[in-house]
DNA sequence: GGGTTGATGTTC
DNA sequence: AACATCAACCCG
């Protein structure tokens, strides 16, 4: 099986956020199957960080299709996301949550955890296990260039049925149904449904 | 099981 | 000041 290549991140966001359900993602020796994704767009979407960041507008301008945009969250969590642009809306895709697949004994030994359902339950806890830090910001993840024993592919097995609901800790455009999960997987943040919206 | 709290640093 | 989170802790 290829690694994913430059079309299938030209293409729109949502579209793109929905198709990486079942995705494997290859990283350094560990990979996973992604069962979580959030779709952000760079346009009318005020919980992009693109909205609010003018380093995010010009990563979006700069950098092609398929690059992971890193960052760090309340001070402690580094979240990947990966680049879309070049098909109907351009946006960045936030990788939720994974089924841990290949490399389990060196994500359970930075996350501190035995149980494969706790390993990749969060995009804080899925960059812990992976080893994701600020300098992979920018990191090809197709192509040329891209590290080798990186990027992603389709899974032996498709996914199951995959569901939509709303997103999840933000407090702007709270109700796009744009967060992606493989319904009834042990492996996601917050099941389907059980997303808390914010008061006021 | 479910709710609450505090840790921590970058960006604006 | 806000923030695309998490684990530890409480209560039951």
């Amino acid at each position: 099986m290829p690694y994913l290549g430059t079309a299938f991140f030209e293409r729109d966001v949502l579209t793109v956020a929905r198709d990486l359900i079942g995705v494997e993602f290859d990283w350094h020796g560990c990979a996973g199957i992604i069962v979580e994704t959030e779709a952000y767009a760079v346009e009318g979407d005020l919980a992009c960080h693109t909205a609010s960041r003018p380093s995010a507008r010009d990563f979006v301008k700069s950098k092609p299709a398929g690059t992971a945009y890193v960052y760090l969250n309340y001070g402690m969590y580094w979240l990947f996301n990966l680049l879309v642009k070049g098909g109907e809306r351009d946006g960045l895709i936030l990788i939720r949550a994974l089924e841990p697949r290949r490399g389990l004994k060196q994500m359970q030994q930075r996350r501190n955890r035995i149980k494969p359902e706790d390993l990749c339950s969060g995009p804080g806890k899925l960059a812990t296990a992976l080893g994701i830090f600020g300098t992979h910001h920018g990191t090809v993840m197709i192509g040329r260039g891209k590290p080798a024993g990186v990027g992603l592919k389709m899974a032996a097995d498709p996914a199951h049925e995959v569901v939509s609901d709303i997103r999840v800790g933000i407090s702007q455009a709270v109700d796009f149904p744009w967060r992606f999960l493989s319904n009834h997987s042990p492996h996601v943040s917050v099941k389907f449904g059980k997303v808390k919206v914010p008061a006021t």
